[in-house]
DNA sequence: TCTCAGATCGTCT
DNA sequence: GACGATCTGAGAT
């Protein structure tokens, strides 16, 4: 069952945590979020939430649509725009791969599975995500749903093929430790300085950074 | 015009 | 695992 618009309109944090095990799927690829960032504005003033600009303007007048930058010169970055009235979206960090397997490792030039979708601008390139989409709404384009019985079989069988449990297999510097996770950026001035508050199975973490 | 980034990859230890 | 090189473009000055 896809997700309702209005499930967005929640608190960042609270969609960021909610996201964990839902299928994102766009143009016969899928995988399950197994990584989320929360990203709010203040306090944390390095985020794109903290100030509006014509980039960023999404973040402050809309929930429930994507929001896809270009970073790095080589990568975007897949978030979804979150509550009604303050600026808020999501990162989409990591998916274990689910569908359309062969397309991805096209797209990546790898055969290594866990190098499909195991960071944010890697899931872009495997599942052909760009800029295009930026401002599309959720379910328009790029779907995001519940997964059934019969998604969880075949996850579970692409698990065995692969030697893979239900983890995610983001190698990223956000959770060296822990998985699946959804994390909220809780530093204020500079990313780099940033401490990181994780949540996980309703546990919380911080960084000691 | 300048700076540097919400990342990745290759190379090194 | 740590680190440097790298790409383009948004935002700052």
């Amino acid at each position: 069952m896809e997700l309702h618009k209005e499930f967005f309109k929640q608190d960042t944090v609270k969609v960021a945590k909610a996201l964990l095990g839902k299928i994102i799927q766009y143009k016969g690829t899928a995988g399950m979020i197994v990584e989320t960032e929360a990203y709010k504005g203040s306090p944390d003033m390095a985020s794109h939430a903290a100030k509006r600009t014509p980039r960023s303007a999404i973040m402050f007048d809309t929930f429930g649509k994507f929001y896809i930058y270009f970073v790095y010169g080589n990568y975007f970055c897949l978030n979804i725009t979150t509550e009604e009235y303050k600026p808020g979206a999501v990162l989409i960090r990591a998916l274990q791969p689910l569908e359309g397997i062969k397309i991805m490792k096209k797209r990546r030039g790898t055969k290594d599975v866990h190098n499909l979708t195991s960071g944010p601008g890697k899931l872009c390139q495997a599942l052909g995500i760009t800029k295009k989409l930026n401002g599309t709404e959720v379910n328009d384009k790029i779907k995001i749903y519940e997964p059934d019985n019969k998604l969880m079989k075949k996850l579970n069988d692409i698990n065995k093929k692969n030697s893979l449990s239900l983890k995610p297999l983001s190698p990223s510097k956000l959770s060296p430790k822990f998985k699946i996770v959804a994390a909220e950026r809780i530093g204020i001035k500079k990313a780099k300085h940033l401490k990181w508050r994780f949540y996980i199975k309703g546990n919380e973490f911080v960084s000691k950074k």
